[in-house]
DNA sequence: TTAGTGATATCC
DNA sequence: GATATCACTAAA
């Protein structure tokens, strides 16, 4: 299921789908860590103003328009590292922020949780023993709102409901 | 509500 | 070369 075709389908697609999947993460001494994703949100795209690629190809952008699958993360802020899930075919510059997980309620704890930083970006979560996806166990419900953040964005772009938050209270 | 933090994009 | 901005967080 959460092969390379999966990856490329749209990434109003991928973001619903990843919430309620496991984030797996291998650190250089060998221990493991996994994290349910409880939130995601989606970036859509150069028509996307609120999506990095709306200001065109740049190098930190770049690896959005790398193949679905492959891993962006970047530094935010000076100090916090976001991580994102690449979608869709090549040149297109489409991705999924994981936002939160169970006990880290918010993208740059999550990442400093994880232990994850840049060295991390450009990769394949395909490929990658570092960190992968393992799909949600079964239906998870799944609540919709306005992204976080991005108050720069045009307002029609602001008022997307592109935010993926899983529904504890579910079932 | 505001300071902190530094890479990046954009403007001289 | 300089400046403004930023997909955030913790402390107040």
């Amino acid at each position: 299921m959460m092969d390379k075709s999966f990856y490329s389908n749209d990434v109003l697609e991928v973001a619903p789908a990843l919430v309620g999947a496991e984030l797996v993460r291998t650190l250089p001494d060998g221990s493991e860590k996994r994290l349910l994703i409880t939130q995601t949100e989606a970036y859509a795209g150069a028509a996307d103003t609120a999506c990095h690629a709306s200001k065109g190809r740049t190098k930190r952008s770049e690896t959005l328009y790398h193949a679905g699958g492959t891993i962006y993360v970047y530094l935010c802020y000076g100090m916090y590292w976001m991580l994102n899930i690449v979608t869709g075919r090549e040149n297109d510059p489409q991705g999924v922020l994981i936002r939160a997980c169970a006990g880290a309620d918010g993208p740059g704890k999550l990442t400093r949780a994880l232990s994850i930083d840049g060295s991390l970006n450009d990769r394949s979560i395909l490929s990658c023993p570092e960190l992968r996806i393992e799909p949600a166990a079964g239906e998870v419900n799944i609540i919709t709102d306005k992204r976080v953040g991005i108050n720069y964005a045009a307002p029609e772009d602001r008022d997307r409901l592109w935010r993926f938050i899983l529904d504890a209270r579910g079932q």
